[in-house]
Parts: structure tokens; sequence; C-alpha cells
DNA sequence: ATTTTACGTCAGCCATGTTGACTTATTTCT
DNA sequence: AGAAATAAGTCAACATGGCTGACGTAAAAT
């Protein structure tokens, strides 16, 4: 590969560089959350909800102690906003069948209807950012982003391969 | 091209991509700033302090409504950080010289000092993924984040070209 | 039978966002 | 020169969403 000038070389990572990168994920994060955020603003519930409601919608049936790990919260702050979808009847509740201590979550129809709300204006700009960039540069974005998360998290972005689960 | 199923096609986006793209985003922003948050902790600070130390240290001499305008949060909720932040003396405040009315805030030493050690880790978390992920990749991440961001926002990313600023 | 696990709950605290109203100093406009 | 707009600060009150600590109950595992 010849000396592109306008190439980045991210192996000679300039102050700069990184700053930049910093300031991708604030700025991204910031106005990834600001749509989904006003539309919860008008119901009465927050940002915490969104994620709950997100990964109950993502992971049909998982359990309490699961989507507090992926979460990285307590158990009490997890209580409330569950609390609050759960008498709204947005997420529904039952017992596991195999081990009847566990409080398999679900999405009802109303919760359904609500993550797709949410999640569309995300969606969109996701979907209106792969678009432009190409199918190379999401490949990148892909890897770099699998870079910055910890190592533990990694294995649930990998296709159903080899892995059981 | 060939129905190779592990080579990503997103100009014909699926679901799965897109949910894939949230993803990627809450977990690397959760990790992202998970490592400041705790060192923020001991020393009786927040990650909005964290945020603004960040930005008076990467435009020095700003003035609050551009800090405003950044954040996007409001005047009240900027003041109470940075009141914290300028009586501790990690930022400093003079008047403008053409506009006497703003107040443009600088780092202090001390400032700098929790700038940089805050945002190393940061930086270190960006390094490894970018040097992981190859000078492409790391273009390709660059192109999906700017499409993400706001169009306003855009702009800031953009090298020093034919602008003025 | 004991211990551990999954979940829930009460009580209180803190950080960080919000709105609304108002003041002061300075600059800009007419 | 006087009026209006702007930059910044401030007071008060409130909501959200984190946190710790302590404790309870049911079910599973040892």
């Amino acid at each position: 590969m010849a000396d592109v000038k306008s190439g980045p070389n991210p192996l000679f990572l300039r102050e700069e560089d990184l700053r930049q990168g910093i300031e991708l994920l604030f700025y991204a994060y910031r106005d990834f959350t600001a749509e989904p955020d006003a539309m919860l603003a008008k119901i009465g519930l927050g940002r915490a909800h969104h994620r709950v409601v997100y990964f109950v919608g993502r992971y049909p049936g998982i359990n309490v102690t699961e989507l507090l790990g992926i979460l990285q919260i307590t158990k009490q702050s997890l209580a409330r906003v569950l609390g609050d979808l759960v008498a709204q009847e947005y997420i529904a509740q039952r017992a596991g069948t195999k081990d009847r201590r566990q409080r398999l979550l679900t999405l009802t129809e109303k919760g359904q209807e609500l993550e797709r709300t949410l999640s569309d204006a995300q969606r969109a700009r996701i979907a209106q950012a792969y678009r432009a960039a190409g199918a190379a540069a999401v490949e990148g974005f892909r890897t770099v982003m699998l870079g910055i998360i910890d190592a533990e998290d990694r294995a649930k972005f990998q296709p159903p391969g080899p892995g059981k689960r």
C-alpha cells in the first residue's frame, strides 16, 4: 500500500486521533439517545425504561439476573423501572419452568409496540449511517466497536458459530 | 457476489444488523465510561465534571454558551458542575477581552492533570481498539460514527481544510 | 437439613438532568 | 442616548436513575 496522505495511520496514533475517537463516541451517543428520550418523556418514562424494554425484546424470556448482567446496574435500580413496566403492562413475568425462582420476562403486545416505536428512530439512524458509509466501512465500524467493548461481552456479537449458545 | 452467509451486506439491511448496531453503541459507551467514572467517584466528582473538564481542555478559552452548545444541557445543570470545578481550582475563568460579558474557561495545572488522568483510560481503550482493528477499519469506524452524529456537529470533525475556522 | 441462589423490598442518599423566574453587566441596535 | 438583546449567574423546586445497607421469602443445590 502506498503512502497515501489522506489515509490515517492508526499504528502511529496521534493524540488528536485519540481525542477524535473519544468525541465520536460522545457525540454519537448523545444524538443516538436524544430522540427516544424525547418520546419517552411524553409518556412519563425514561431512558432506563427503554433499555429494559429493549433487552427484554432482544432476549425474550430473559431472567432478572441476566438482565442485571447486561445493564450493569443494581437490583434496586432495576426494580424501580421494571416495576413500572410490569405495572403498566409493557412487560409480563412468568416463573421459570426449570427453576421456579426465576422470573422470566417478556414483552406484552403493548411492550412490543413501545419497543418498536422507541427503537425505530435509532434503527433509522443506524440504517442511514450504514447505507451512507457502505459495506466496508460498516465492517470497520463493527471491528473497532468490538475492540472498545470489554472482552467478556464481545462473544454476544459473534455469529452463531462453533459455540453451543 | 455469492450468497456468503458470513459476509455483511449493509445495503440489504436486516433487522438483526440494525439491532447489532444499537447494541454496539450501548456496550461500547457503557464500557468506555466505566473506568473514568470509577476514578471520579473517588474524588467526589461525577461524569458531568469529566465532560466539562474534557471539553475545556479540548477548547481552551471556550465560553459558557459554546460549552452549553456542546453538552446540550441547561445552564443551571452546567452551573453546578462548573461551580464545583472552579471552586476546587480545576478550571479558571477570565473575562473575554473582546466581549467582557463572556467567561472564558481554561484548565489550571491541576485541571490538566485531572483531565489527563481521566481520559488516559479512554485514550488507551481507543488506541488498543484502533491498533487491533487496523487503518482501514478505523476509517470505516469514523465514517459510520459521523453518519450517526447529527449533521450540525459533523463539521467539528472535518480536518482544517477550506473553512476559515 | 443447611446453605446458596433468585428475586423482591424498604429506606435513604447522591448526581445530574429539568423548568421557571429573576438579576447584573455589557454589547448591539435604533 | 436610550432601548433591546445577549452572556452569564442565581434561587427554588422537582424528576430520574444511579447507589448502599439491611432484610425477607421461595426454591434449588449441597
